[in-house]
DNA sequence: TTGACGCATACCTATATAGGCATATGATTG
DNA sequence: CAATCATATGCCTATATAGGTATGCGTCAA
């Protein structure tokens, strides 16, 4: 099997960093494609497949604007990783001494079977 | 160009599923190879892989304990991941930066999906 | 020393991109 | 209607997996 599709989750779909960076480009407002394009110096056609990405993921919302299609930010889709990660913040700010006590604490146990 | 390699972010190492499900498990305390691959039913070259991939970005650390291998979690590159969802905090409760009202009720109508 | 056990790797296959380029689609204007 | 501008897509290539299977390697017990 190949890697998940980026379609399929948020996750995937941040996971490419041009994508982030549209991400925080449009956190200062709304772009149509080609300006989106010409400030992250990539092609017409590269900035919207990103896009469909993220719009597919509900990461970004498009409103036609007579010849332009303009893209806007719905960031309510990171909600859920913001969580996920945060779920993990009591282990970033320790040290690992209370991780190695629990490893000793493993290492015991296992040799008590 | 195929998609950013997993190895190198942790944006990418924790796009794949079953790769934050070993975070979440690890975060119980530590584990050898084996016991991981069977809570999460995938094949112990599975497990190994994944958790190749984990400890490439720093997301987990391995101990050698006798034949076992265990592996535990360093949540410290999580944080990164954290802080960046949280910039976008103020966009995902309250109203849009500069979406009117047409944006709004796309918001509701996709939630209700 | 010989097995057995636990894990990492090599190898192979199918798949999903990311990008570049050409072109179809839509809308606007003369 | 024709010409033009703004985007989206189709097509093609090279690459990076995710998984499965077989196997090599190191460790421990008898």
């Amino acid at each position: 099997m190949a890697r998940a599709a980026t379609t399929s989750d948020v996750f995937n779909a941040i996971a490419e960093p041009q994508r982030r960076e549209i991400l925080v480009l449009l956190r200062a407002g709304e772009r149509p494609v080609t300006e989106l394009a010409r400030e992250l110096g990539m092609t017409q056609p590269g900035a919207s497949k990103h896009l469909r990405v993220l719009r597919e993921v509900g990461l970004v919302r498009d409103r036609k604007a007579g010849k332009q299609r303009v893209y806007g930010l719905d960031a309510h889709g990171l909600r859920p990783v913001h969580e996920w990660a945060g779920t993990f913040e009591q282990f970033w700010d320790e040290s690992f001494d209370r991780l190695d006590a629990y490893v000793q604490d493993m290492k015991q146990t296992r040799q008590e079977e």
